[in-house]
DNA sequence: AACTGATATGTATGCGCTTACATCAAGCAA
DNA sequence: TTGCTTGATGTAAGCGCATACATATCAGTT
């Protein structure tokens, strides 16, 4: 150990050279049996890993990046960790990447446009070689900033045709299509909605055209009274289902929500109000949550592959760093649950 | 731009030299404007700054870790994304990290005694300057490994008196002893307990001991047939209740639950099975989920500010980073939050 | 005018590692 | 034997930056 600096306990914190002169071999040597074993004979592999075991000798990262300009980091940009949806997805990716020993940095946006791009910046400027980022409505330089850096990135959580990028999700239109039809083959035709806030928020926007598209098919449209857009809690599904029903004119005989736990408040609060579901109302969710075969009565919902989402990022972006041109990802099928929370349209 | 390296768009990445003559300075000035601001004439600090954003230019974060001997990476490690009481510590965590610079790498163990250490080793060797990591119970060598290497770390989400290491939490068994006090004032005699894993978990394991204890105080006991261990599912839960209650001999009058989902699970099946709550039977959970205050009746449990332990971890480790020698820090409150899915004991 | 001290900037070294290239040894064909 | 090839190892040159130290500048003193 030829330096000064101590680490925190007052040891030296051995380098290459150090476990080198341990093994007798030259640093290339070090470097080649960590990184490129089979150029290395066997013997004197072992007599390196061993030198390092013996010195605690890990390559210090900052100096390998320098010299190999690998950085091995990639990051994932999300909305919140605070939902299930999201969270799984990350686990997932994380879980993928680090089997090819690449690290994962999170920036959280808090569906924020600004926080996005700044997350964005620090993870580039971190030199991660790989970005996976949730949805594709962003600040107009987002994905300038990261195609000049020649960074390959995938979108996640949505596959809208026709977007530039390539994306690792869902059709969220067709997803709200498809819950649209399955009210509609129950006769249904009044309908309300209840969903998380859209601004800055392609996924929602996405669900919302499905829907509405849909239903002018039949000639049918949400009135204004029966669409509320707030906080996705079971709190704000409770409220909204309480104003919705409150509402003058001809009352919905289907509700519509953006996600389950807006559904779950829904169905408390008919519950409360004494409306038998689905007798009298049909009450939609999204996401099947744990919770939703759980209710009374159990939720229909559409189901995504959180989790698949993310291993399939993940496998883009690998293929990407290892030099291929992958192919744009098939987008991936969310799936009606059909449970008890919805029925036939009562009839008038 | 002297060198011959292209990025993956055929562009040359700018360096500090570069932007250095741009700005017509020294590389030692640019490095300057960025990192000791007031070293620099401010009208030099615009011209390199100016300079920097025209050439897109950031410092390499590997050079300046080597020169600089700081990477400005800290880690946490969690037994999984998948649960919002650990989604929600991260969160509060990163935040509070990244205002002072600090990125956060996250370590999933997935409660597996060899993977935390394995990921702490991969955190150590990415050289994280500071760690969090969530509970005392890990594989001997594990704190060794961290303090060998002089990093400072915080153990969260539990803070047994007595431990050997710096912890941001509450203490587990005292939440427990209240949740028994509050049963037991009720006048139960007869409990049933249903919690997730314990295996290498303290905060489960206190907890246990925090109720025989209190239980053991009144000559009371758990009687074998009523304690269920399991995944921390809703479905484990209504299983549980219902394998309790079919079980030989008294019944029970409160079911003690690790967490909400548990005590959602027994909160259905007990609605399923006919009985009354709290008439004929109490149960509490924990954590205060979204869910417990919707629930049929709402669901007595403990709340525990999971951001606030976040945010006090990152505290702690922002002070040991900046050289001091914090304080150990007080424990946190968790705080009963009595609702009406319990109720005095039913009259033999 | 000469000197002092404070402040701003430049010079040059090295952080720990990877890797192109040089070297060397050994095996084999002629 | 010689020359050539192949594979294993060593040599040494950076990678991009921060920073100790040297130098320059300038205001204020005497």
């Amino acid at each position: 150990m030829s330096r000064g600096v101590k680490d925190g306990n007052g040891h030296l914190a051995p380098r290459a050279l150090d476990v080198a002169a341990l093994a007798g071999v030259s640093t290339a040597t070090v470097s080649r049996a960590f990184n490129a074993p089979e150029k290395v004979a066997p013997e004197i592999r072992k007599k390196v890993l061993q030198a390092a075991a013996e010195l605690g000798w890990m390559p210090h990262p900052a100096g390998a990046a320098l010299a190999s300009r690998r950085t091995w980091l990639a990051g994932v940009l999300i909305p919140t960790l605070d939902n299930d949806v999201f969270a799984s997805q990350v686990g997932a990716l994380q879980t993928r990447l680090s089997a090819d020993g690449v690290t994962v940095l999170i920036g959280c946006s808090n569906y924020d446009a600004d926080q996005a791009v700044n997350q964005v910046r620090t993870m580039l400027a971190r030199g991660v070689e790989a970005l996976a980022i949730v949805g594709e409505s962003h600040r107009p330089g987002l994905f300038e900033t990261i195609t000049a850096r020649g960074v390959p990135y995938v979108v996640t959580y949505s596959h809208r045709p026709g977007s530039p990028h390539p994306c690792v999700g869902f059709d969220n239109a067709a997803a709200f299509r498809r819950i649209a039809r399955h009210l509609l083959e129950l006769g249904h035709r009044d309908f309300a909605l209840i969903h998380q806030p859209s601004i800055d928020n392609d996924r929602v926007v996405a669900r919302l055209e499905g829907l509405r598209e849909t239903l002018a098919e039949e000639g049918l449209a949400l009135r204004p009274q029966h669409v509320r857009e707030g906080p996705s809690s079971i709190v704000f599904g409770r409220q909204s289902l309480r104003e919705i029903m409150e509402a003058s004119g001809p009352r919905p005989t289907a509700v519509i929500c953006g996600n389950d736990a807006l559904a779950i408040g829904a169905l408390i609060e008919a519950r409360a109000l004494g409306l038998r579901v689905p007798d009298e109302l049909s009450i939609t969710g999204f996401d099947d949550a744990a919770m939703a075969e759980q209710t009374d009565p159990p939720l229909t919902t559409m189901r995504v592959d959180n989790a698949e989402i993310g291993k399939q990022a993940a496998d883009y972006l690998l293929a990407c760093l290892s030099g291929k041109k992958p192919a744009r990802p098939a987008p991936l099928e969310s799936r009606l649950i059909p449970r008890t929370s919805t029925g036939p349209a009562p009839r008038l």
